[in-house]
RNA sequence: GCGGGUGUGGCGGAAUGGUAAACGCAUCAGCCUUAGGAGCUGACGCCUAAAGCUUGUAGGUUCGAAUCCUAUCACCCGCACCA
């Protein structure tokens, strides 16, 4: 009898699988190619369960495509730039780069003992000149274009970061990272212009419809928020100046009776002086854009205004509308300027109601019955055009149209397409991330690093400031630099790239890891991507999926790439939980996965992550079931060394030919059943848990029938079958365990390279079936029959049987309903 | 408010419209053992003598519904004064 030593076990595949390169990929191998990939890890020091989760999904996939003949690609690397370096770098008086790189050294050691199946050897770390390097040419490609560029504007400030952020990064008016309340500050920026691309990424979220789940498809589309309208210009009385609005509801343009500014809009500077009410409306102004920007985007915050004194021209009607400041018209949407419908919108029948300001109808009720007088809230719904000229009657859908065609011939307004989405903000003011290739000359202004300047290194000579400030402004040797054009003294730009431009293209860059010239080869490229599937979590559903399919579709406009998206299947596992709460050290419910393989080894943390929860709901960590999982894998170790006897009499591949009795045949069956349902169940959204649940039974019945057949003429051989098909199908989950027993077994080759086992139709089929008597639906009795027995003979057993004639005596037949092989419904009355 | 999702034993979870609760955890009983936090065998939704009842609730479609449709309730997630 010998013991199950995993960690022994689990070393010594390691070494194998490692000295032998198994998992290295090559574009000349045979197979299909296919690529997955799991979203690469912040190197924050250890790995976590959800780290454990999310890799042991995506090596299953790996290695189960591998024995299904495909050439895969299943990289692994660092997302390494970032804040918690120079939070650590200065809480533990070190240098962030050194801290980065002991972790990825950490964090490498722990995944390999995990034994998943990567080929490091295109393994990329961000925070590497020769990864960024390439991410500063894409940038002055970008700027080349016009698609990044460097503007003044209000922008995401986080105080306690001492960096902007990207709208993508707030939310709900606070720091993603260190939820602290996120500030507006007036700042020179760099952007990348991914409203450019708004219009593409929405519509082609209809092609990845089939591969993602909705609920991502839909968070991406209420991003974008694509409203589809007018922009409409409003005139001021006795100023030469015009406000543009955008509406959804051109419709309603005779019902404006108003307009509402933002309080940051900048014509409101312009239209206060000589009204005699600049005090008042400045007053209100500073009060609003003091408020905490929580309160302020409450949905219950009342909604206040002040007049500025001046009105615009209804260019419709021609009639005066007051301009006022309202606090809940947002300046980052639209054009900041809303013109006021009260009668068809909510917020603005609330505010007109609060300052006493005309209220007009223009749409009616299909079923009339709209008193202007009476109404008590707006009339939001389509209807009929009412009070508003020569489109009266008209079907307001059809007048929305109508109406932008007017405005447009008379020269007041266009057909206008708005998107939320905003530009991306990619400056960051600290340490830890890509230099951005640019310097400010005196004479020249703006100048690019020129291409064969590349990299901008980020220099490692410095300390981090106590403060979080970033080192690089006071970096002479770094700032200090002559201008490429003119040659006087310049200084280089200071600011960095949020590290969500790294991850917006590492998966690309693994297809071409060690090309020192270019970003990615083009043949390599071209062959490996689109990744056909991703795995990671939901929380990356906007930011980072968002910025990646952007940068595909920007890279392969500049000849980089020749796909559009990035990612054809997307898989979103659920979080880890320990005591129905996320695990995190503050909470100080963590369960430390090294801790874990000590005690039970890697296969078994494998096995019990993808049998505890199907991969998308989230996982309940518990300690008894990881036992479970556990004691599988010890009975079927202990399986195999109480038929070693028989195992070794009949050795490595066994074939079975010749007339099997009964309980052979049934555990033939069994097998050929297991293999079906792995594959079906791994095929039809990796829903591990019911294959692990197959493999049991499969165990479970060589334990019930091992001692009768392991004396039977075809027994051993069947034993044998059945053990080397269990191993192939439960090695892509528990791959150390067994690689080991297929090796005792005498196989020769290892098991990481076997192919998936076909199944035989033939050993399915049963002599005898069982078939369910029903009566009125309702489940009475059941009787076995022949497998070939005639639709006529099941009716008539059922008929006889028992329990059926009891439930239709004295009853009228209606009809019977025979399902071969499955059942009979007795329909009586 | 808008959009997406989920409701099944004590727990995690299974069920191409066809025997609800596979597989596992927990629990209980028995066996084995000098001992066991090991292993083996079995029981395990509710109410039961039988019948009957059970997939959040109420309807519907169907010979037959956890599964499809309608309404409703609860919970989770995303966006939200978006003009």
């Amino acid at each position: 009898m010998r013991h199950y030593d995993f960690k022994q076990i689990e070393e010594k595949w390691q070494k194998a699988w490692d000295d032998q390169a198994c998992f290295r990929t090559d574009m000349s191998k045979d197979g299909e190619k296919y690529y997955v990939l799991e979203m690469f890890p912040y190197p924050s020091g250890r790995i976590h369960m959800g780290h454990v989760r999310n890799y042991s999904i995506g090596d299953v996939v790996a290695r189960y495509k591998r024995m299904r003949g495909f050439n895969v690609l299943h990289p692994m690397g660092w997302d390494a730039f970032g804040l918690p370096a120079e939070n650590a770098a200065i809480k533990n008086n070190t240098h962030p780069a050194k801290w980065t790189y002991e972790n990825i050294a950490n964090m490498r050691t722990q995944l390999k003992r995990l034994g998943y199946s990567y080929d490091w050897d295109r393994e990329i770390a961000t925070c590497h000149p020769k990864y960024y390097r390439f991410e500063q040419e894409f940038f002055l490609k970008f700027l080349e274009k016009g698609l990044v560029y460097r503007k003044k504007a209000p922008v995401n400030w986080c105080p306690s970061c001492h960096t902007v952020l990207a709208n993508e990064q707030v939310e709900e008016g606070l720091c993603w990272r260190c939820d602290s309340d996120v500030q507006q500050k007036e700042l020179s920026q760099w952007f990348l212009r991914i409203t450019d691309y708004a219009e593409e990424l929405l519509s082609a979220l209809d092609t990845l419809k089939d591969g993602w789940p909705e609920r991502v498809l839909t968070m991406q589309r209420n991003w974008i928020g694509k409203s589809v309208g007018a922009q409409i210009s409003f005139k001021i009385k006795e100023l030469d100046e015009q406000i543009p609005v955008f509406t959804t509801r051109p419709d309603t343009l005779f019902g404006a009776t108003f307009m509402s500014l933002a309080p940051e809009h900048p014509l409101v500077e312009k239209l206060i002086p000589g009204t005699g009410r600049e005090t008042e409306v400045r007053a209100f102004v500073e009060r609003v854009s003091k408020m905490d920007r929580i309160v302020r985007t409450a949905e219950d915050l009342e909604k206040e205004g002040v007049f500025t004194g001046r009105y615009c021209i209804n260019p419709l009607t021609g009639s005066e509308m007051p301009i006022y400041v309202a606090n809940f018209v947002l300046m980052g949407y639209g054009t900041g300027a809303v013109m006021a419908v009260p009668a068809h919108d909510q917020r603005d029948f609330e505010f007109a109601a609060k300052y006493e300001l005309p209220r007009q109808v223009v749409i009616m009720p299909r079923d009339g019955g709209l008193d202007p007088l009476t109404m008590t809230e707006a009339y939001t719904d389509p209807g009929v055009m009412a009070n508003s000229g020569k489109f009266d009657g008209m079907d307001s859908e059809a007048a929305k149209q109508a109406i932008i065609d007017h405005l447009a011939a008379e020269n007041m307004g266009k057909p206008t397409v708005n998107y939320r989405l905003r530009d991306w903000n990619i400056s960051r003011q600290r340490y830890w991330g890509a230099p951005i290739p640019v310097i400010y000359c005196d004479e020249c202004g703006i100048v690019p690093v020129p291409a064969s300047q590349l990299p901008v290194e980020l220099p490692l000579d410095v300390k981090v400031n106590p403060d979080g400030r970033s080192p690089l402004p006071a970096c002479e040797s770094f700032v200090n630099v002559a201008c490429p054009a003119c040659g006087k003294a310049a200084r280089r730009e200071t600011d960095t790239m949020d590290t969500f431009v790294e991850s917006s293209w590492y998966f690309a860059r693994y297809t071409s890891a060690r090309n020192e010239d270019a970003a990615f080869d083009p043949a390599e490229v071209a062959y490996w991507l689109p990744v056909d599937q991703y795995i990671g979590g939901i929380e990356h559903a906007i930011l980072h999926l968002l910025y990646s399919r952007f940068f595909v579709k920007a890279l392969r406009d500049e000849g980089y790439l020749t796909h559009d998206e990035p990612f054809k299947n997307l898989l979103t596992q659920g979080m880890v939980l320990l005591h129905g709460s996320k695990m995190s050290k503050s909470k100080g419910n963590v369960v430390d996965p090294d801790e874990m393989i000590a005690k039970y080894g890697a296969d078994t943390v494998r096995l019990f992550c993808l049998f505890a929860a199907p991969p998308e709901k989230d996982l309940e960590w518990n300690d008894k079931g990881i036992e479970g999982a556990s004691r599988f894998l010890n009975r079927l170790w202990r399986l195999v060394d109480e038929l070693e006897d028989v195992l070794s009499s009949v050795g490595a591949c066994v074939r079975v030919k010749g007339t099997l009795s009964q309980a052979e045949a049934e555990l033939r069956r069994k097998e050929h059943d297991t293999v079906r349902r792995v594959e079906r169940d791994i095929e039809n959204k990796f829903q591990f848990n019911t294959a692990i649940a197959a493999m049991m039974e499969l165990v479970n019945t060589l334990y019930a029938t091992k001692d009768d057949l392991r004396g039977s003429a075809h027994g051993p051989r069947l034993l044998s079958s059945a053990i080397s098909s269990l191993l192939v199908t439960l090695s892509p989950i528990a791959p150390h365990v067994c690689e080991e027993i297929w090796d005792r077994m005498g196989y020769t080759r290892n098991l990481a390279a076997e192919p998936w086992p076909a199944y035989d139709l033939d050993a399915l089929k049963t002599d005898e079936v069982t078939v369910v008597l029903q009566v009125n639906g309702k489940l009475r009795s059941q009787i076995t029959v022949a497998a070939n027995a005639s639709q006529e003979d099941i009716q008539s057993q059922a008929m006889n049987d028992q329990n059926v004639s009891r439930h239709i005596e004295g009853k009228t037949i209606v009809k019977t309903i025979v399902i071969p092989g499955k059942l009979v419904n007795v329909v009586v009355r």
